[in-house]
DNA sequence: TTGAAAGCGCTAACAC
DNA sequence: GTGTTAGCGCTTTCAA
């Protein structure tokens, strides 16, 4: 008997042995999946074991190329392809990493409307892909305990089933981890290697790290507001823990205590696009109005000068703007406004290498950390004068 | 011995009966995930069989509550979750649905870039985690036969390992498949579910396609155009043969007919961005130049303007202009630009909703298909008179 | 109501 | 150089 036909024999049930008792030996369970050809087919149809198929194709083993050839002229005449179902489970690696935002917890999944992170999630699929892996957008896992412990059948939350239970991952990224994130410790202590995109509190024990250097960014940004002629610089800012919102607003009133100059700042939940509006007109309704704000968020700049022209401030003589956005219609607005923008693209493409190194290399005992630079678009918003329009001239960053 | 010691020995080699011959029976192979707390350990921990763990978690089989409870309570204290990779294996359903343009072929993966293609992958997203699936973006699979048989070692194509063998799918979306797609007539034989966005050509069994109706859309805006007082109206478009540039042409190429009038076009390859202005400017250099142009790419506003500029013609005094777009920059170029929204959005929610329809339930014969509407944004460009700046007036389609 | 066991399709360790 | 076999962790069938 030919390998050959013992593998053909294998699937009949008559010409085996019989297991132990009387047992049905005919495939059940999962049951096959009917149509498509499985390795053993393969196997059977080119005369040869299954472990040559296996190495045949995945380039393994010390095989001559006639079999090799051989064997995969066989897969593709019946259509082989194999299962990465089963090559996930036996291998331990799928090829899939996730990409998350934590910061907002069980709000509705809107995130991915934001153009940070549209433009970083694109990157980061993009580079992920020319690595060979896939990307998978996930929101933030259930809140308690383990997460989706029920699997497909249950529902644990406002988004419907608890997908992080049914997708194996060989790695996450996590965007904007709040200061202890309970989610990022529950993933790195169930072994996953996890990259933040967003420096992460001290106890968060991620694999690797990208951020831009906020301080220095905000610090640029009120120097170049006090320059254009600002003499009391606002600040809109965030309600959450997430790095950005804390470290931006610690360089705002480090910078204010540097200069001397009394902190005039609103926060509200970044999340909520109305209460933006609301805390704009909040900041500019102050007796001690701003004659310059810095907005941390994208549509900031929007609702500033809605605010500014309710009040009848005209941008920028009365009023100097600069957002943090990526967004290039702030280039047509009237005035256009000058935007901070992070260079979410570089990021994405940073953290995902940075993730598979962790994933494929071992990963070194210090978490890998890489600060990327940030561009600072000047547009007529923040100009008092009519100065240069220059983008991002090399300049040293503010002597502290 | 109870089922809990039967478990716990399980892990023992020397308690259990040993395999034909004195082979080895410690774990090897892909090894056990070290830390990692399995079914067995919650099984071994509670005290009771894995398929009651299994029960228990899922909520199947007829447990009490007792049992359900104390189960659910040891898996959390242990930290136990479930193998996605397994449980994948084992039922056929991984809960992951691809997303693949195929129309551009070998060329980079660069079409993420484009507007539509961002909003309806981001909706897609969103209405797949809806629905308990996650969704995957992926390039067009490699080209010839059955690809990437050689699974994640093997390289082929420019843009590196081929993904797809590496991903288990439940179902894939096809943006834009080409008019008899090779790709999507080798998914569907493989028995995956596939779902089209853009009406599939006639031999393409896909289980269900969304689609504008570009014919209609194609056909109010040249009456438009010719309401506004084009007597000659051109029009850019693609080369490629996907449903969107082969449908707006034929529509283009009708209505002339039906006028009249002399058709006025040049083609360029879409996906090429110089190639849009090469062509823009070609357009507008022949000696029958069209005194209105509808250009059926996001980028040709933009370039036709320049183009238009060049040649020192006025918009839309001396040329009228509309283009397909998804961009909100148009409503502030000067002038602004017409444009026609394809709802992207509202496309790529219909489209997983379907394609889960498909995976799940039992798909019928014959594929369903849904027309979504479009939008028409009238701006400055496409209008002589100073008229109306109406979005989307409620109007009957032309008559035939 | 619970448990034993088969086996999903593949890879890797080891025997020949 | 090629084949046999265990087993990845789970779900499911069937027996008790």
């Amino acid at each position: 008997m030919t390998a050959a036909e013992k593998h053909q024999a294998g699937r009949n049930p008559a010409a085996v042995p019989q297991p132990p008792a009387g047992r049905c030996p005919q495939p059940r369970g999962g049951g096959r999946l009917s149509g498509r050809a499985g390795i053993r087919d393969v196997a059977a149809a080119a005369g040869v074991s299954i472990t040559t198929v296996s190495d045949a194709l995945n380039g393994k083993g010390r095989l001559p190329d006639t079999t090799r050839s051989h064997v995969r002229e066989v897969a593709e005449r019946l259509g082989y392809r194999p299962s990465a179902a089963a090559r996930t489970l036996r291998t331990g690696k799928s090829g899939l990493i996730g990409l998350t935002v934590t910061t907002y917890g069980e709000e509705p999944f809107t995130f991915t409307e934001f153009p940070y992170f549209a433009e970083m999630a694109r990157a980061a699929t993009s580079t992920a892909l020319a690595r060979g892996y896939a990307l998978v957008i996930l929101p933030a896992p259930a809140r308690r305990g383990v997460a989706g412990l029920s699997g497909r059948p249950g529902h644990s939350g406002p988004s419907g089933p608890d997908v992080w239970s049914n997708v194996a991952l060989d790695g996450t990224i996590v965007v904007d981890p709040s200061e202890k994130d309970p989610i990022v410790t529950e993933l790195v202590r169930s072994g996953m290697p996890v990259v933040s995109d967003g420096k992460p509190g001290e106890s968060l024990p991620v694999a690797a790290w990208v951020d831009n250097d906020h301080e220095a960014a905000v610090r640029r940004i009120l120097d170049h507001l006090a320059e254009s002629g600002a003499r009391r610089i606002g600040l809109l800012t965030g309600t959450s823990t997430d790095t950005y919102t804390r470290v931006s607003t610690a360089a705002y009133l480090d910078w204010c205590r540097r200069v001397g100059q009394d902190p005039v700042y609103e926060r509200y939940p970044a999340h909520d696009p109305c209460a933006g509006a609301v805390a704009a007109d909040r900041l500019l309704a102050r007796p001690d109005r701003p004659d310059a704000v810095y907005g941390l968020f994208d549509p900031n700049g929007t609702d500033l000068l809605a605010a500014a022209r309710r009040y009848g401030l005209r941008v920028p003589e009365d009023l100097l703007l600069v957002c943090c956005s990526e967004s290039a219609s702030y280039a047509t607005t009237a005035p256009p406004i000058t935007t901070l923008s992070l260079k979410p693209g570089r990021i994405g493409t940073t953290v995902v290498q940075l993730l598979i190194d962790a994933i494929e290399g071992s990963s070194p005992p210090r978490p890998v950390q890489q600060v990327m630079p940030t561009e600072l678009l000047v547009r007529t918003s923040s100009q008092r004068a009519g100065a240069r329009t220059t983008v991002s001239p090399p300049r040293a960053p503010a002597a502290e």
